[in-house]
DNA sequence: GTCAGTTACGGCCCCCGTAAGGATC
DNA sequence: GATCCTTACGGGGGCCGTAACTGAC
């Protein structure tokens, strides 16, 4: 059994089971693929893929177990490689970020300053994309981090940890009725046409929520990735906007009128998420410490040993995090 | 990176830094193991070993990490294996178990009786020696399980459940004095010269401590890690025996007088432990559940996720055990 | 002087890449 | 007919084993 033979299946099931796309993608050969992976079949005794005719058609049970076990040896090879680099120079190396638009644009940035000027020698990599995307990429070690507020808790090999809480602000133009109000309620929200953001977004579940729970249906006119975009359709007067409130800036913003809405809608919970089982790197550890101070490098430590996020979530329970 | 660098490693560990050890231990030459291992050095840009000259001294720091790692690489390896096997061979394989002389003699055989002539198929080997080796053995993968009563709590890498209670009796000759108290206490027993376990075998913690609470010190004259030379001596007039009450029997050992002292001992735990992470085949499932029936595939998977042993205590706090 | 690890060298196996063949859609 | 995997074959690298060398106790 060889590590590369591990590396071909599982990304043989990345490839959709398409081993000429496996070859292009780790740059080299269809037939040396194919022949790795007869070689550990009979080795093992087992198909791992099913066949028709010539065609890899599904995976097999036992070739589900094992490709399971060979990510996870993979990672671990991965795991060796970063200890390494860790003892020889402690402040090189990458980090892979990946996230959304509203992490990036808004929650990020200044710890992202801070860290590239503690570590200059570090290069940094973000690759922003949609919950689920993200998601995908930390599972598949493409990503060091995951950072977003929703869709993390479908992939139990991450281990999310919560970071922050938000809540939410309505915006309207300046000369719409409600800018006049000074407090606000959902039946409020619920008369005019709303734009927000698309669902499995950025909180977006903790909206609908509030809505059903009150029994009403907000008349939803556009919905985007992005606080930047609603905004703009915002200021066309398409209708009145529901953003995170970290999205809205005093100065930048200063043609719309922001009325918080924190006391309407459950807060929001931004988590970080990584692999479990990876080594992390030190600037990583210090990484996420930046962004949300109670992960000291103990804690995280601690939450990658429990089982799963249910466990995580109990063991914050009590803890107070940072709102946003 | 090859799996086998990652092997040489373990295995130069395995043998006190000893390289020509472990090229024999291995069935390959001396330099082919030196050679690799600096291979995967210079691969890695990290020292593994310490050097002194040409003497291996000491494992680095990131050595020690590497190899923590290694070991695990290798554990799934083998996972790999067992489930290919687990999908050709079901009913084939191999069976390891590593206990004590108290638990081969009088707990086991039942058992092994039962499996056997349910899975002749399945090569069982056991492995007799003191509580530590057996715990060493398991922790190495040599042996799938480790049956004991004492010393497995050392290795944070095996899980070890609870199987069964037991408790003591004191045997003595029919002449002897106290052969004719019907109850006795644990003064009755200071009094006379005792046999009974060597330090550190077959719950011999909960047997000083019984002495230490109640302030007496007893007259150990002879000590033997199983309960047949015990019986021998104590048979010869050394003394009065103390050993756990499954070793009495009541047709071979008649010439003998059981006094059962269970209301005088705290009781003991036989635990069976196993490598973390490992991947079980089916009928080692169920030979723990033979053993131990409380220890059902779905309890002993939910068992192996908690991150060490004192959780799985909490886990079977509630569970009233088999007694023996 | 003995033991242990390194260096040097040669053979062999295995892995990879190219090219051609056959199956499936 | 296009796509995709298999088989066949040749080249090259790397792993292993033997043998000789060198440093340490």
């Amino acid at each position: 059994m060889k590590l590369q033979q591990l590396r071909y299946i599982v990304e043989v099931l990345n490839n959709n089971l398409n081993v000429s796309a496996t070859a292009e993608s780790l740059y080299t050969s269809q037939p040396g693929i194919s022949k790795q992976v007869r070689m550990l079949e009979d080795e093992l005794g087992v198909q791992i893929f099913g066949r028709s005719g010539k065609h890899l058609t599904h995976v097999t049970d036992a070739g589900n177990d094992v490709i399971n076990i060979s990510r996870e040896i993979l990672a671990k090879v991965e795991s060796i490689k970063a200890v390494a680099r860790e003892h020889t120079l402690p402040d090189q190396g990458k980090l892979n970020i990946a996230t959304t638009h509203t992490q990036a644009r808004y929650a990020l940035p200044d710890v992202i300053q801070g860290f590239m000027s503690k570590y200059p020698k570090v290069s940094l990599h973000m690759h922003q994309g949609t919950p689920s995307q993200i998601s995908d990429l930390a599972a598949k070690g493409e990503a060091d981090f995951a950072i977003a507020t929703e869709a993390l808790h479908l992939y139990n090999d991450l281990v999310m940890l919560p970071c922050y809480h938000w809540n939410r602000s309505v915006i309207v133009n300046k000369d719409h009725p409600l800018s006049k109000k000074g407090s606000i309620d959902i039946s409020d929200i619920a008369k005019y046409p709303l734009v927000t953001y698309v669902f499995g977004f950025t909180g977006r579940s903790e909206l609908d929520q509030a809505f059903e729970r009150a029994g009403l249906t907000p008349k939803i006119v556009f919905t985007a990735t992005d606080a930047d975009v609603i905004k703009t359709y915002v200021r066309l007067g398409v209708g009145i906007g529901v953003i995170a409130s970290m999205a809205v800036s005093d100065e930048l913003d200063s043609d719309l009128v922001k009325i918080d809405a924190s006391h309407l809608f459950d807060y929001s919970t931004t988590k970080i998420g990584f692999r479990k089982g990876s080594f992390l790197r030190s600037y990583m550890y210090d990484f996420i410490e930046r962004f949300a101070p109670h992960l000291t490098k103990d804690k995280v430590e601690k939450a990658m040993m429990l089982k799963n996020n249910d466990e995580v979530e109990k063991m914050f329970k009590g803890v107070t995090l940072p709102v946003k």
